[in-house]
DNA sequence: TATAGCATTGACGTTAACGTAAACTTCAAG
DNA sequence: CTTGAAGTTTACGTTAACGTCAATGCTATA
């Protein structure tokens, strides 16, 4: 069980972001007798999923409905099958995201070719004069 | 060259983005005599871009760096340098993105296989009663 | 020529995701 | 026991990325 600061400074996140995020549902650290905050190993993994999917331009209420993979109760067959469901849709927006992401990077390598053929050629005039 | 309207239309956005964007230096759009805005390929090929950019968690402010690639006159050898260098760098970034969303796929693997496992054995002790 | 439909430029409004400050409590160290 | 660091809640402030509205201009067509 760790600390609010703790956790802070592990994952580099304001105490704030760490109250916000409980606040609005996604994370919901135990309490200690003295009333402040307590994080569990899911809590925290919860947090790295959380910041993870943030770093590719998920919204926390995207993200919300992500996490809570890790939260239900999964009992009924009908809740279970929701979440299989929704996984599955999860990765095939995965697998765009990565598709459009090796996209990005072959026009970013097409402009990179351009600039150095142009580079070297440039430089090759330099040592003719 | 085309209208505001229909790059609106073709990117589905709003016009007020297209201004938006032109006021934040995005994009450069021509006029026409009656003051309209003008479009060329190379901008609706920036908003392409742009809105590529967006989609996987860029600020509008990184984009910008980005999309200066298509607008600098790349006379200079130090800018060309520069840009060659800044384009590798983006390059390694937008692989370790990969990877992080190859890292969050496999994560929801996880979870996946484990609910459809536990879906499968409970379908199966509702055919046991 | 009047009217409808698109364009323009302000300028103020809105929402998400926190930052920051105030007022208070709890805990560990001297 | 006091003092300082870290915790709590409440609440207002801030920024990016537009939305929305008002006032106005061009222009094609009936």
């Amino acid at each position: 069980m760790k600390s609010i600061q703790e956790v802070a400074s592990e994952f580099k996140v304001s105490t704030r972001t760490l109250r916000y995020y409980e606040e609005i549902g996604l994370l919901k650290p135990g309490r200690s007798i003295s009333n402040q905050r307590t994080f569990s190993k899911k809590e925290t993994a919860k947090l790295k999923l959380i910041l993870r999917g943030k770093k590719y331009g998920f919204s926390l209420e995207e993200i919300k409905e992500m996490v809570l993979l890790f939260d239900l109760d999964r009992t009924g067959i009908q809740q279970l099958e929701r979440t299989v469901e929704y996984g599955e849709q999860k990765m095939l927006e995965i697998d765009e995201k990565i598709a459009e992401l090796t996209q990005i990077k072959s026009e970013i390598q097409q402009l990179h070719t351009l600039f150095s053929e142009k580079l070297t050629k440039l430089k090759g005039e330099m040592l003719d004069e």
